[in-house]
DNA sequence: TCGGATTACTGAAGCGCATTACCAGTACGA
DNA sequence: TCGTACTGGTAATGCGCTTCAGTAATCCGA
């Protein structure tokens, strides 16, 4: 009693009958069996507490009732990010309605191969990726195994491609738009470069939006980073020396990172330029990380737990094998105001005047 | 080709041995096969794109290679929490260099045996449970049947538990000897209670650390909260009332969650009281929360990657059914110094000196 | 030359469940 | 009375893998 597991056959014995009919029983399989057979089966069940094992089942069945998410490279991606976090919420929020559980999928392993045969060996029905840089090899090889996957945040040119996103050309729009409405017409943009389709569409609605306020955009004020490495100290040193040497200075500056434009915002008045007074700053995605800056961030805002829920669905109407209406979801962007915008000219320029050519 | 997986009997036909001895040369038991047969299997293996079916494995072994964490009541304890993601961190980062997958399992299951049947049904070999209140149902139950299960940051009086956890008598010790040192007599403390024991064990360390400086903590100066409710505005107000009104009024206040302590100091100098000038504040865990805190809190911290990274060595070590020489670990705390606390009478009193009596 | 050990490999059973196909019994209309 | 339909079940197969027990062939020392 006490040692081994109780099994379904175990059941049907205690309820005097064969396996099939309890199976039918405990899945609710109505073949017509009638009510006292049920009751002495759950009865059974009950009593030598039977749970059903998953592994035995997952194989019979072909179905685990268990989705992924694919983490990537740890030093780039954490579970500490902010932006991670919220779409994980979202995530585990909606998976557990639909009763099934998340499993973390390490994209730390030793060649994405060794992902590969994780997740198509049968540990998850699907899988939700998530991305700030898109791993070039894994996404497509999924796809191309036909197996289920959605897209979190990214794009691939595959045409089987399921994806939740938010609208990052909107986002862009409304960044310099608020800029360009404040006043300001020499702006500058830290972005991460246009192999990511997020940086690209987000810079594409910038240029849009500066456009229709008669505002230029030289290739000058543009400034990309390296997305695989995390932010850095010198990093924001560097970034805040090539601020610092254009001319005619920028009054306003788009990060379309969070994390970095808070080092920025917080990084600036050390160097003796104030946020907004001198420069304002516009974020990305709007989390606590952009809340509790000194200033407070002014931010483009996703719905990130809602990203999450809605990729779930996604997934699970895949996995079903359910039509699916709308293969790539996008969701509006929203501007949150908050301390870090001002004016070109509200105040007069102060502090680091001395700087004018080295 | 195309449809359905290749199975290892499909291996083993194209490098025309048994089933047995793909498995055998696959599984790397070395049992005496000879170099050339070894390679027509993996090249085999190689060449179907052979990728074994996990559930199957699974069934087979009874060992799964996954682990899980329970996730309690999301509306408590989230994905959001800096402290769960630090944890978070360490355990995902040991458990792949174990080649073993994380399963997120969700507390917020329709009664706790459906968890418990989950966890039992051979979804993971393991259990984590990352527990600010404690769930009195699960973990014994867990411990009963025999499941291999590691507290993190808390204990049951099963005598089977494995735990990891921080001396939080001595963090306790810690916070209140840095008030005193600093001179306060007059110090509040806010915890969750007796229930909780980190929070239990935390008041003790106050205590003593209070008896040794000769200070007094009278029990109108302890608050405590329902840990099961998040930290709300109201709560905030009402920690502040109850404050503001204590006579002698305490000169130092020891909150032992983050975020609570966070929204205390932060909301404080909108009631007329200055931190650090009026009144010091220490806090616990000293994650983000505190060092972005205006001002930055001093914090007790625990390692918390640390702790996420012994607690899989200690499962992992529990599911090997290996010797378990510390059956309960205990990290040593270690004290933050931000810019929270002063000494008590620094500065002037200001600001509210009005509030006398109602 | 022979018996035992070793090498190289295989057959078959079984992990626990779902499911298809089938069967015995009964009721019922014709 | 027979054929049909329905009720209430069961036997058997298979999911893909591991592993125990076993076998045939070879080797080796005496």
């Amino acid at each position: 009693m006490a040692t081994g597991r109780v099994r379904l056959r175990d059941v049907a014995e205690a309820a005097g009958v064969s396996p099939t009919t309890a199976s039918f029983v405990l899945n609710n399989r109505c073949d017509s069996i009638p009510m006292e057979t049920r009751q002495r089966v759950l009865e059974a069940a009950a009593r030598l507490q039977y749970r059903p094992h998953l592994s035995a089942r997952a194989l019979a069945t072909g179905k685990t009732r268990r989705i992924g998410i694919v983490l990537n490279q740890p030093e780039s991606f954490s579970t500490r990010d902010t932006y991670f976090n919220e779409i994980l919420e979202g995530i585990i929020q909606r998976a557990t309605e639909h009763d099934r559980n998340v499993l973390l999928l390490s994209a730390h392993y030793p060649g994405w191969q060794t992902l590969f045969a994780d997740i198509t060996g049968g540990s998850v029905d699907g899988v939700l990726q998530i991305s700030r840089f898109v791993n070039d090899q894994l996404t497509p090889a999924l796809l191309d195994a036909g197996f289920p996957l959605v897209c979190v945040s990214f794009h691939t040119e595959h045409p089987a491609t399921l994806s939740v996103d938010c609208d990052n050309y909107a986002g862009g729009r409304l960044a310099a738009r608020h800029l360009t409405d404040l006043g300001h017409r020499a702006i500058g943009v830290l972005y991460p470069g246009d192999e990511l389709s997020w940086g690209a569409e987000r810079l594409r609605g910038i240029r849009v939006a500066m456009a229709e306020a008669g505002a230029k955009l030289p290739a000058s004020y543009i400034r990309t980073w390296d997305e695989r490495a995390l932010p850095s100290a010198e990093w924001v040193a560097d970034a805040i020396r090539w601020f610092k040497e254009l001319r005619p200075r920028p009054t306003g500056i788009i990060c379309c990172d969070e994390m970095r434009a808070r080092m920025f915002a917080e990084m600036l008045p050390h160097t003796g330029i104030r946020v907004p007074d001198d420069v304002s700053v516009v974020s990305f995605n709007s989390t606590e990380i952009s809340e509790r800056c000194t200033p407070p961030l002014t931010s483009v805002r996703q719905p990130l737990p809602e990203i999450g829920r809605a990729a779930v669905d996604l997934l699970l109407a895949r996995i079903r094998g359910q039509a699916i209406p709308e293969p790539i979801i996008r969701f509006p962007m929203h501007l949150d105001v908050r301390e870090s915008c001002a004016g070109p000219c509200d105040r007069a320029p102060a502090g680091d005047k001395a700087v004018l050519r080295p």
